[in-house]
DNA sequence: AATACTATCAACCGCACCTGT
DNA sequence: TACAGGTGCGGTTGATAGTAT
């Protein structure tokens, strides 16, 4: 069933882009726009494969892009939502519109990945515990919050801990719902844990406190506030 | 000063999903 | 409804820079 590869393997580049090529995709894209991304090698002249483009653009050509180190802010919030929605970097990185999925992946393989996972919550009755934890200890504001987006599945979430589990797709029986949509597409589970996940008062935890900065509340102002700034 | 080792990042590859015909 | 093409995503690899010996 071969498909045929996404370009002809003769005669496209591969490697590292060069400066020039940098600007002629990024001037091709600031007159079209991105998108179309098979005519951009076609049009532009450039020897590479509609993907390299694509990728090029998205990762490091991209504008609002934010480079260098990771905040603790950024840090934090990438264990949590790596704890909740797995390796789903894009829908990660939909919480961190500067930076790319790319960027977290590496970010994530080289400074966090397997150790901080297992301590974090490596197990179903870890995060159990954690969502019982904030059930118990949910502002109403929360409640409400997920009321407007369901109210069945608010008051499931408020009776029974099997429900967090399957809730969390833990139960290979949910796995439908779980399975059958991405991360962006979020279904009511989901705002719940989001609405869990940016309430500063479970982040901060009772104390930990490394320092809770204030761009870690800007930014959950910005996810609270203004949701749909980020996607 | 030279070499070896490690960490980091950019890019590629293949698969899965989505959309149009 | 089925098929084909395009796009997006996650895993992996290779190159380079930085550090230690």
């Amino acid at each position: 069933m071969g498909r045929p590869p996404c370009c002809d393997k003769i005669g496209v580049k591969k490697g590292p882009w060069t400066p020039e090529e940098d600007i002629i995709l990024v001037s091709y894209i600031q007159e079209h726009g991105p998108g179309n991304w098979r005519a951009v090698p076609t049009n532009t002249g450039l020897l590479r494969c509609s993907k390299s483009c694509r990728l090029r653009w998205t990762n490091y050509l991209r504008p609002g892009i934010k480079r260098g180190n990771f905040t603790d802010q950024e840090e934090k919030l990438i264990i949590h939502l790596q704890a909740l929605l797995g390796n789903r970097w894009a829908a990660i990185a939909s919480y961190l519109p500067e930076r790319t999925d790319n960027d977290i992946k590496n970010y994530w393989n080289t400074h966090l990945s397997p150790p901080s996972a297992a301590t974090y919550a490596s197990s179903a009755e870890n995060i159990s515990r954690l969502l019982q934890n904030w059930v118990r200890n949910t502002p109403k504001v929360n409640s409400e919050k997920a009321t407007t987006t369901t109210t069945t599945t608010t008051t499931t979430t408020q009776h029974s801990s099997t429900a967090l589990e399957s809730l969390l797709g833990f139960d290979d029986s949910s796995t439908t719902t779980e399975n059958s949509n991405s991360a962006d597409e979020k279904g009511p589970s989901l705002a719940l844990l989001e609405t869990w996940l940016f309430d500063e008062t479970v982040i901060g935890g009772g104390g930990g406190g490394g320092g809770g900065g204030g761009g870690h509340e800007d930014l959950i102002d910005v996810c609270l506030n203004d949701p749909d700034n980020l996607f």
